[in-house]
DNA sequence: CTATGTGTTGAG
DNA sequence: TCAACACATAGG
């Protein structure tokens, strides 16, 4: 096996090194890649260096933040917590150990953790990667990035992450297979009371917005005026796991905070009335995740009414039509199927 | 035997 | 917390 590696290091002078992969796009990473390249520990004054003789073993330091240079050329991907290192696999490619890091890095401290390239997705699917990190043990994660089987793993709960039925139940087949990301790090359930807001008329109206009261909008979502201009998107999840999507801006004719696109499907889905009490949470863990939740006004009626019955030409639950392959297809059918019975079912509970 | 990943240090 | 470096040892 070629282990000629390690020349890297001597081949382009002090400037750069060879970029091993493309690594186009470095959203979060300046690349310092121009200078601060002082091959590592010992003083290297490159200029003089020139020489190069000294075939320096000196390993090529990684540009990502977690990546470690192995001696036979690899790399390792490592994150540290409680002054301790965790390990976490050698990978072929410079890369493949900074998407490890990403993802170690996203379980063990958060959304909000500095990552190599993560914030790439934003605000795609993110959601489910999110619940499937939090709903495996920080442990478990580390196996699977150690084994290189993340990805297969993170693919499989996608799979089964669309099983909810209408009322955002978890689906439950007679396999009794899945029940979702039913992981053993549950104990991340835990979430505190935010704020609740009785709906008025508009908020349920045609103006298809939710007023959030200022004092409860600047406290818990901040919203950097300017900066998001045009507002941004929060997902909530609902009792049943059901993601909800809004679109949160400030209003400076109204000089309110309001929730807008989106808003209005929540509001017929759930049947919101005037008076309605809306509640939102978040997750205390280090997942920001968000929740919403509504309850009837005074408890007038316990069960939760129906909007007439209209199975048929309903618009059950938006398929992202992405064309994805056709083994996708098949899942998409038998998806579709059990929102469709569970749809049934529930008019009928409400009967 | 090789590659992995731990022991350890020093910088930030 | 972090990466650089050395090297014991896990693993084939």
């Amino acid at each position: 096996m070629d282990t000629s590696c390690i020349d890297e290091s001597t081949t382009s002078d002090s400037v750069s090194m060879t970029p091993i992969s493309v690594a186009s796009t470095l959203p979060v990473t300046k690349s310092p890649e121009s200078l601060c390249r002082v091959g590592s520990g010992t003083s290297v004054i490159i200029d003089a260096e020139v020489g190069v003789e000294a075939e320096s073993r000196k390993l090529p330091s990684s540009r990502f933040k977690g990546v470690v240079p192995q001696p036979n050329g690899r790399w390792g991907a490592q994150i540290y917590e409680k002054h301790q290192r965790v390990w976490l696999g050698t990978f072929n490619e410079e890369e493949e150990a900074a998407r490890a890091y990403d993802i170690a890095a996203q379980r063990f401290r958060g959304r909000d953790a500095v990552t190599n390239f993560k914030p790439l997705s934003e605000s795609e699917e993110d959601d489910v990667e999110t619940a499937f990190l939090n709903s495996r043990s920080k442990a478990e994660i580390v196996d699977m990035l150690r084994k290189h089987t993340y990805s297969d793993e993170l693919e499989q709960g996608r799979k089964n992450y669309g099983l909810l039925d209408g009322s955002g139940r978890r689906f439950t087949n007679k396999d009794g297979v899945f029940s979702s990301f039913g992981g053993s790090d549950r104990a991340a359930k835990a979430r505190e009371q935010l704020f609740e807001k009785a709906v008025t008329p508009s908020d349920v109206g045609k103006l298809n917005r939710l007023v959030i009261p200022k004092q409860h909008a600047e406290k818990n979502f901040p919203l950097q005026s300017g900066n998001n201009s045009k507002g941004l998107l929060l997902n909530f999840e609902d009792l049943g796991g059901k993601v909800w999507r809004f679109r949160y801006s400030y209003w400076n004719s109204s000089q309110s905070y309001v929730l807008t696109k989106g808003w209005s499907r929540f509001v017929k889905e759930k049947n919101l009335k005037a008076g309605d009490i809306v509640s939102f949470q978040r997750s205390t863990g280090p997942d920001n995740q968000l929740y919403i939740d509504w309850k009837p006004r005074n408890g007038s009626n316990i069960t939760q009414p129906i909007p007439m019955v209209r199975l048929f030409g309903v618009n059950i639950f938006e398929v992202p039509s992405n064309e994805s392959c056709s083994s996708g297809k098949r899942i998409r059918e038998m998806e579709l199927l059990a929102l469709e019975c569970s749809k049934k079912q529930r008019v009928i509970d409400a009967l």
